[in-house]
DNA sequence: ACCTGAACACCGTTCAAGT
DNA sequence: ACCTGAACACCGTTCAAGT
């Protein structure tokens, strides 16, 4: 048996595991997730999984993680599109978590690692944020406010979905400071 | 014993096991919270809550319901503030309670009931909102966009806890289009 | 009508035992 | 190192039995 393979199958089983994870949490919420479900759609025992993961909570932040991990990866093939398009690309990904974005706001005040996860999502979508509005020309003064309502939109947007021209005109109301014409 | 005695003991038990439910709620989460938890702050058995409410979801639209009736009925005593005050004490009152708001917004997908409630809180509020733009002399034609924005900011404020003076530039920048000085 | 103790179903987690 | 079946603790809920 070769030295290396053990390693593999390890990263391979616990992939497969957060994989089945984050689609039960997506489709299903993670309350409502069982963990003999995840097992199950994973093709191994319950206990198998806490080999792999501490508990549901740590299976949540590796679903978390990975799902950051991805959509950071995708980001990188956008680098020459505007902050704008990127971040109106990010918003269509997030939306498709929802369930996932709700459930770490729930967690976040009663969890201290879901908390700290949200603290560095934010930080990180912040600056982000924050650089594209700059580059569009807003005076330094005005980015820390811009930045928090326009976050605040972002997640507004995700948790209520809007027919796609109400969401527009929030979006350029946001941008232009004038709702549509 | 008299014919009317009853039913003022049963509206008075139900109301102390809605109001454990509530403190319960709001300190510990909805989820963490257990049946015998706001059994025993009510001062009854487990399944006494079971002949005052279907279950714990029905439960917890009691806590709501009963929480706007008192926002709503407190606010009575503010008619002849301004809608921005008004709107500013609302936020104040629903940031004490901003766990049952993240719990809304997790169960809202789930559960067709809390889907309702949020909905039903959602057009009051928009409506409010609405009117205090209009108020203010917003043209008609930016008070949807308007309206949405602001209700997604002050969702944003109830979830992330700001500094007093970066959620005051944020609401600045909401209502005169331009942040702090 | 209202309340209860005992019991049930379900779920996250642990553990002793296997390979 | 990795995996499992059996068992445990806990929780929402039900039910037969009481007053």
């Amino acid at each position: 048996m070769p030295r290396n393979r053990r390693p593999q199958d390890r990263e391979t089983k616990s992939a497969e595991i957060v994989a089945a994870a984050a689609t039960l949490f997506a489709d299903v919420g993670y309350e409502k997730t069982t963990m003999a479900a995840v097992a199950r759609a994973a093709g191994v025992t319950t206990t198998t999984i806490y080999w792999y993961v501490e508990d549901k909570e740590a299976l949540l932040l590796a679903v978390l993680d990975h799902l950051l991990a991805t959509i950071l990866g995708d980001l990188e093939q956008l680098v020459d599109r505007s902050p704008t398009d990127q971040l109106l690309w990010i918003v269509e990904r997030l939306q498709e978590q929802s369930r996932l974005v709700t459930t770490v706001h729930a967690l976040a005040t009663t969890s201290e690692a879901v908390g700290a996860w949200h603290d560095g999502f934010h930080e990180l979508t912040d600056a982000m944020l924050a650089e594209g509005l700059r580059e569009v020309g807003v005076p330094e003064e005005r980015v820390p406010a811009m930045t928090r309502l326009g976050v605040f939109a972002i997640e507004g947007l995700l948790m209520h979905p809007l027919p796609p021209q109400e969401q527009r005109a929030v979006l350029e109301l946001l941008t232009t400071g004038h709702g549509h014409g």
